[in-house]
DNA sequence: TAATCATTCTAATATTTATTAGAATGTAAT
DNA sequence: ATTACATTCTAATAAATATTAGAATGATTA
């Protein structure tokens, strides 16, 4: 089996194809708002901040690489994860950065308003704590996101309702904000509304794919 | 907070970072060598047939993401995996390439000599038998690889030294062979080598990376 | 100390990839 | 049908990466 190079350098030229995909900080954020559930090209782009058609050109390489499924819905063409295990993946692959390079931790704990983020170990206890009611799981993605998943016992209210609504929540009871996950800044601006008004708010990193995912 | 973009950006930016390590064919072939233990560079260039100076510069890259770790030993410089986790992701990729790309299945069908493939699921009956002795668990990497981490109850014979050897093992048991991972040929060529002899063996394609991951 | 060896660094070029603009496609509304 | 709209495709350029060669480094051996 002399063509034995041969045979090898296509498999490994065949999960460079996937690894490529992970390669473009655009890229990730789009893998990223896709964990959130099926959205468009123009809400994609929107919500990455760049332009249609550079979005496309991206999505185009997710699904060349069969990583996202294509529906078309009247005007709008929806794309989603074409399996949980790319979503999966990205955990996979932002938890690592975040454990080997302190730029990125130095960056995170940038975000961080208050040390009071929630570790993972915490899992059980704030479970057992939604459960019983003592404190509030609180959802402030969009409600659309909210639909299609989110964590056990939560809430929504979306950012943007977020002042208005203050009246449905407890000033009594700690609440637990959540949002698509540790590079979003929805939980951690709702947190900093919340603190100020007189509640008392805390900020959990992990959104629905970081939760779905277990031996963390 | 305006600059909410610029703090995302370089989170995603510093992700990236990882992904690109995983982006390039030879990169990835050089991190599933590192699976097997610390290598030095000529050793690695060897390995992966490409030349020492790009080895040094694939190294660089592996070296700036942090996920490589080296050590001067007289002459020459040994890289290892900077942690558990990098084989493990390495494992993930791989997997979810499997997954996901007909054109990997079909290349991966190949090198399966005979459908004799086990599959994960026949982890739990393998390591019993192997228990028991009712099955010779055959490591035919070189012997290096070998000491630095094996499958449990597993021989060593490296694929070299394997026709040499043949007196060493059993007729009237099955023969396992594994070697490196899925990519790598030795353990095909190990099982056909065998079966020619009049061995009963089969294919195991997980090397130790895909061992130790759980959930699998 | 000089010579040798393994490896890295620097710089140059070849190849890919990202990004943008304009034309084309397919669907929905008028 | 015609128009508007969302998205993709094609083609072009800008930016980044892979690869190679030559000089430099740092440790070992003669």
């Amino acid at each position: 089996m002399k063509d034995a190079r041969k045979i090898k350098d296509l498999l490994y030229e065949q999960v460079a194809r996937i690894g490529k995909v992970f390669s473009s900080p655009k890229r990730l954020e789009l893998v990223e708002l896709l964990c959130q559930g099926e959205k468009s090209v123009e809400t994609l782009a929107h919500e990455a901040s760049i332009s249609v058609k550079l979005t496309s050109a991206h999505l185009r390489e997710l699904r060349a690489a069969h990583l996202v499924e294509t529906e078309r819905q009247g005007k709008n063409i929806y794309y989603r994860l074409a399996d949980k295990s790319v979503a999966d993946l990205w955990v996979q692959i932002h938890t690592l950065a975040e454990e080997r390079l302190i730029e990125l931790q130095m960056a995170l704990q940038k975000i961080a308003t208050q040390p009071h983020d929630l570790v993972p170990s915490d899992r059980e206890s704030l479970m057992k704590a939604a459960r019983k009611g003592e404190v509030v799981v609180l959802d402030v993605r969009p409600s659309e996101e909210y639909l299609t998943a989110h964590l056990p016992f939560a809430r929504s209210i979306p950012l943007e309702e977020l002042r208005k609504r203050l009246g449905e929540l407890p000033k009594d009871r700690a609440i637990v904000a959540y949002c698509r996950g540790p590079y979003c800044l929805m939980a951690a601006d709702a947190v900093a509304l919340l603190n100020g008004e007189g509640y008392s708010a805390i900020h959990l990193r992990d959104g629905v794919a970081e939760w779905a995912v277990t031996n963390r």
